[in-house]
DNA sequence: AAAGTTATGTTATAAAATAACAATTAGTCC
DNA sequence: GGACTAATTGTTATTTTATAACATAACTTT
């Protein structure tokens, strides 16, 4: 990995912490092309593409966008919340119920390497609010 | 609903039932367009949204791809694991578990609607070799 | 049957991701 | 250091996935 790769890394990661919500890597290249309008897809999905596998990104598979890991537990896999209402997208992590997920699993055989558990619905904030008639 | 969209619906249905592994979008259109050249990608996208919706279909995000429902726990979240080796899907059902998930997330407020659970790994007929969570 | 409404077909395009190759950089051996 | 090799990054082009927008056809209500 050399001093480019970082930087690109740096840079997407970057544009992705200022965000509360999810990004797509077309709205990540929309924003770092303000600052170097050569910059082209492949480059964007390699950076996403070694951020998420050090953990400092999560990719929603659900919604094909990214998010900064805002929990300090790289690499975990994350428990992925996501608000129709407002856009957030929060992250948790829960030992207890991925190790169940896998005996779950596995009980057929089946021997996980990766989980993928996002949940869709309505974040407290939002639920607060009374629904416009 | 009309005697078209049905009949949409149920080629569709046949299409992805034929088969143990997921199939894309485009794949099912291939497949349907030996008989009608003419039937376009909206076509199938909206049989694979009303399938998905009464659960005789489950989308798979993190393949972008789709799989008939194999138990008939039709509307249940279902829990899908994904061979990496052979591509098979399987689905299971654990309401146990999906509650635990529901009230983890449930404790900072969040009200789930929707469970995206997939887990991909290696399964017992392609090898039994343990992987850490 | 005409008017209004909804579902479906069709055309075209948008959005997401990657293949393939060129250029550059870093490392290594002499 | 210079030349060779391997790996990384840049660039161009294309593939794959999904939907917008509008036309046509079917159903409903009167």
């Amino acid at each position: 990995m050399s001093k480019r790769g970082e930087k690109n890394q740096a840079e997407v990661l970057a544009v992705l912490s200022r965000r509360r919500g999810p990004l797509s890597a077309y709205d990540i290249l929309a924003e770092l092309r303000k600052a170097n309008p050569k910059i082209a897809p492949p480059t964007i999905y390699r950076a996403l593409a070694a951020l998420t596998e050090r953990g400092c990104v999560h990719r929603l598979e659900s919604l094909n966008a990214f998010i900064a890991c805002r929990s300090n537990r790289h690499r975990k896999a994350a428990i992925l919340s996501i608000c129709h209402d407002c856009g957030s997208v929060d992250e948790s992590v829960a030992p207890d119920l991925l190790k169940e997920l896998s005996n779950f699993i596995g009980k057929s055989g089946f021997a996980p390497t990766r989980h993928v558990i996002e949940v869709h619905g309505r974040c407290a904030s939002c639920g607060t609010e009374q629904v416009p008639v």
